[in-house]
DNA sequence: ATTCGATGTGAACCGTGGTTCAGTATCTTG
DNA sequence: CAAGATACTGAACCACGGTTCACATCGAAT
């Protein structure tokens, strides 16, 4: 008769599965995806290199599942604050320093997310992380020129600069130093908000300014 | 007696050396550092790859001369702006002008120089360049603060936004779609420009109320 | 013309790290 | 418990691209 999968052996994949993508998971944080080879996830799993072929097609494939379900947790936090009924302006207060906050204290991660040179297949999941960061933002930013709280402004771009500025300020050659980041975070997380606020709501002046010149 | 290297000679070797440092220069240009790789880089400069390391001693230097040759043009540009003796809201905007053009106009080599992933020895060449920008930036933007056209603000912190601002909004998966950045390129610039200087100029005032809500 | 060092050549080499696969252990069913 | 299927193992394999090196060629000095 046909081999049956039984219910304890179901758990024990199901548990090899997580312990793999935990594994790879410890080993992004600590060292990024360059730090995720197959040896060394393997071993911290504890199970033996061919396995992890069994439950993943290939080191791409479960690179990316660990970083759709990292970026998970990350979007849902902000698309919750997002969804909120607070005005616009409230919600992108929240969001810019809920994202700031959280790059800043899970440095590493952030890093592997938003900075660390990947190949093409992992470039692929950040674009489209990225790309929902800038629709977070943008729905943002556009219930808040309906409502009038923000002059009428392009919120793709804007959206854009936001989700630049924030990275890059953080992370990497143009952030301050990890230490500096250690004492003062709060006050530069602070300053990076109130520079993309300003953006925000000084641009429809400003536009409107460059439109009276140009009518003019 | 001993070997002389005539002028002749030297000439000669020194073409080559241009000769490779174009080539490489070039396949860079059309598709990033990715497609420098020392075969095609020899082929192009029409030479035998063994002699590639006859003028230099690893891809890595090579790709290291590379970058510092094409970013220096670039820096050289917006140095020359931040230097004049316009106002610094003048310079500030003309160089957030140019970067911007230049980099929608050389869309490729711009994603080179700031967005592809590379290895760390042109990590360390890219950490400069935008250290470079980051200097251009806080430098005029002090000058703004210190001449009262802008209001007080952490000029790093500022600078590292308007640097990450930028190619976030015109290179990568939140920039518009390549023809239509091609048709409608200035006026995403402009939003863009917008958008920097408002954070800056902005900056000040929210600062102000915030500091008057702690002091109350 | 000859000699010898400098320069050029490109096929072979090698390190790295993902992937495979023949062999073994474990599980399910009758 | 035997038999067949599934799961696990890890050493060997392989692709890729940078690097080397034995050999050929060229140029300068005598």
């Amino acid at each position: 008769m046909a081999y049956r999968r039984t219910d304890n052996v179901a758990a024990r994949l199901a548990d090899n599965r997580r312990a793999i993508l935990n594994a790879a998971r410890d080993l992004v944080a600590e060292g990024g995806f360059a730090a995720a080879q197959m040896t060394e996830v393997a071993r911290k799993a504890g199970v033996a290199t061919g396995t992890l072929y069994r439950y993943f097609p290939s080191k791409e494939e479960l690179c990316r599942q660990v970083f759709r379900e990292v970026s998970a947790r990350e979007m849902n936090v902000l698309a919750g604050i997002a969804a909120g009924k607070e005005t616009a302006t409230a919600r992108l207060n929240e969001v810019l320093r809920t994202f700031a906050g959280r790059a800043v204290r899970g440095r590493r991660l952030a890093y592997a997310l938003l900075a660390e040179p990947v190949d093409v297949g992992l470039a692929e999941e950040r674009a489209r992380f990225r790309r929902m960061h800038g629709e977070i933002f943008s729905g943002i930013l556009s219930d808040g020129v309906a409502a009038g709280e923000f002059p009428p402004l392009d919120v793709r771009i804007a959206a854009a600069c936001i989700a630049g500025a924030i990275p890059t300020a953080l992370i990497g050659p143009l952030a301050p130093e990890s230490h500096e980041l250690e004492e003062k975070g709060d006050s530069v997380i602070e300053e990076i908000v109130r520079f993309c606020l300003a953006g925000v709501e000084g641009a429809g002046a400003k536009k409107k300014m460059s439109e009276q010149r140009r009518s003019a």
